[in-house]
DNA sequence: CGCTAGGTTGAGGTACGTCAAGCTAAGTGG
DNA sequence: CCACTTAGCTTGACGTACCTCAACCTAGCG
C-alpha cells in the first residue's frame, strides 16, 4: 500500500518541500485501492461522493456528456493526479470521471482528509495547488480550442501531457506510453476523429512525432514546442515555498 | 470599507453558511481598495503577486497572450469573484487579469490569507470550493468550445452570466447591466467579432434577448436555456455544508 | 474463418474566419 | 454651430478549416 501514493507525492515534492511529517500524515489515510475497466466510470455526473481519489495508474477524463449525446472531454488525468479533490467541494458532480484506459484508483474518505488539511495548513495548500494547477491547464485548453487550429491544439496537448507524465517518472528522453484510440485523442482536443487521424497522420510525416501501438515519441521536441506555442510556466514546476 | 466584501459574502453564503466569527475574521483583513480603467492589467502575466485581489466591481477577464499577438478570455469575472487566489498558489501567473470595464478592486496580502486558512479550516474549504468553481465554469467553456456552435455558445454564456450576477445581487428580472463590446464578447466565446455580430443579431430577431447600450435583457429566459442546454448544477449552487 | 476495434481515405458540405467597406452616435476642437 | 475624429456596430463577398457520411483496409482474436 506504500507504493500506492509515490506518484502524489512526486507531484507535491515537485512543487515544494513535504517534511517527513506531511509524508506520514498522507501515508497515513485509509486508502483503498481499486481496477477500473476502459470506459468505466470512476465517479458518475451527479453523484455525492464521500470519498475522494487518486490516480494510481492509467487514464482517466473528465466528461461532460450533451444533449445530443456526444461526449465532451474536459481534462485528461494521469498517475499521480488527485482526480477527486473537486467532489470534496462541490458535493454534488456536475460531471463525471471515466477511465480511459484500465486504471488503478485509491480511495480516502472525504472526512479523513478534511482532517488532515486542517491539521496541516501547508499541505492542505499544497492540495489546493493542485487544484489551481488544474485550473490553469483548463485556461490553456480554453484559449487553444479558441485560437489555436488542430494542429497546433494536438502540439501543445502532447507537450503537456509530456511534461506531466516526465514528473511521475511515466515518461523519459520524449518517449512515453500512450495507449489512448486517436477517437480518444479527438475528443480530447475537440476535434473530429477523422480531422485528428489527418493530422496525426501530418505530423508524422512531418517527422514531428511516432505513435504506434501505444508507443509515443517525440522526435522534434523544439519543433514541436514552436508550433504549440508552448511555454510550461502554467504547470507551475519550480520547487520554492507554497 | 465595510461593504466591500458584501459580495463576496453573498458568494460564499450562497454555498454554506458563514459564523459570525468568520465573518468578522474575513472583515478584519486589512482590505486596500484601488480603481482600475477599462484593459488595464490587474495583475500582470509573468509577476509574483504578494497579495490577492478581490474584485468589488465591475467585469474583469483572464488574459492569455498568444505569439500571434491577439488575446485569449479565458475567464469572465464579476463582482463578488475572488479574483486572485490562484496567486496565493501558483506564486508565479501563467496570465493576466485585465479590467473589461471600470473596476474596483480590493487587495488582501496573502499572509494574512495564509493566517486565516490555518484559523479557520472551514472557510479555508469555502475559498477552496471558490477555486472548484471557476474550475467547473471552465469545464463548461471547453466543452462548450469543442462541441458547440456559436450561437448555442452565447446562449449559454447568457445564461451563467445571468446567474452568477444573480447571486450577487446585479441582477433580477432577467436584466442586467451589461457594459462589454461585441468584441470583447467575441474574445470571450472563442469567435471572431463579425460572427459574434451576426449571431447576436439572430438571437434578437429571434426575440431572446435584447441587448442596447449596455443594457441586458433575457426576453426567452426558457428558450434561451434550452438551446443553450444550460443546466446550473455546475455552479453549486444550493446552500449546504461544505 | 469471420468478427471487431481501430485506423485510413475520399467527396462534399458548412460554420466559421478574414478582408474591406460603410454606418451611427458620441465626443472634440474651432 | 459645424467639421472632424473615433469607437462600436453592421453588412457583403469570399476563402478555409473543419465536419459528416461512407467506404475500405488492417491486425488481432475467438
Amino acid at each position: 500500500m506504500s507504493n500506492v501514493i509515490s506518484s502524489l507525492l512526486s507531484v507535491l515534492r515537485r512543487r515544494d518541500k513535504l517534511s517527513d511529517e506531511e509524508e506520514a500524515a498522507l501515508r497515513g489515510l485509509s486508502w483503498t485501492t481499486s481496477q477500473f475497466a476502459p470506459e468505466e466510470e470512476i465517479i458518475a455526473e451527479g453523484s455525492r461522493p464521500s470519498q475522494s481519489c487518486l490516480l494510481v495508474d492509467g487514464f482517466a477524463g473528465r466528461c461532460l456528456w450533451m444533449n445530443d449525446g456526444s461526449r465532451g472531454l474536459a481534462a485528461l488525468h494521469i498517475s499521480g493526479d488527485f482526480i477527486d479533490l473537486h467532489g470534496l467541494y462541490l458535493k454534488t458532480m456536475d460531471h463525471s470521471v471515466v477511465a480511459l484506459t484500465e486504471c488503478a484508483v485509491a480511495f480516502v474518505p472525504h472526512g479523513e482528509l478534511r482532517e488532515l488539511m486542517a491539521r496541516f495548513p501547508h499541505l492542505s495548500r499544497m492540495l489546493s495547488l493542485l487544484l489551481a494547477i488544474d485550473a490553469a491547464i483548463e485556461r490553456q485548453w480554453i484559449v487553444g480550442l479558441s485560437r489555436r487550429q488542430a494542429e497546433d491544439r494536438i502540439a501543445h496537448f502532447i507537450c503537456e501531457t509530456y511534461q506531466r507524465l516526465q514528473i511521475v517518472g511515466c515518461a523519459s528522453h520524449h518517449r512515453f506510453s500512450f495507449p489512448l484510440t486517436q477517437a480518444t485523442l479527438a475528443d480530447l482536443v475537440g476535434i473530429s476523429l477523422v480531422h485528428a487521424n489527418r493530422t496525426v497522420q501530418h505530423l508524422r510525416s512531418s517527422g514531428l512525432i511516432e505513435w504506434n501501438g501505444g508507443d509515443f515519441s517525440i522526435l522534434k521536441p523544439d519543433e514541436l514546442a514552436r508550433i504549440a506555442d508552448f511555454d510550461p510556466v502554467y504547470l507551475s514546476l519550480p520547487s520554492e515555498p507554497r
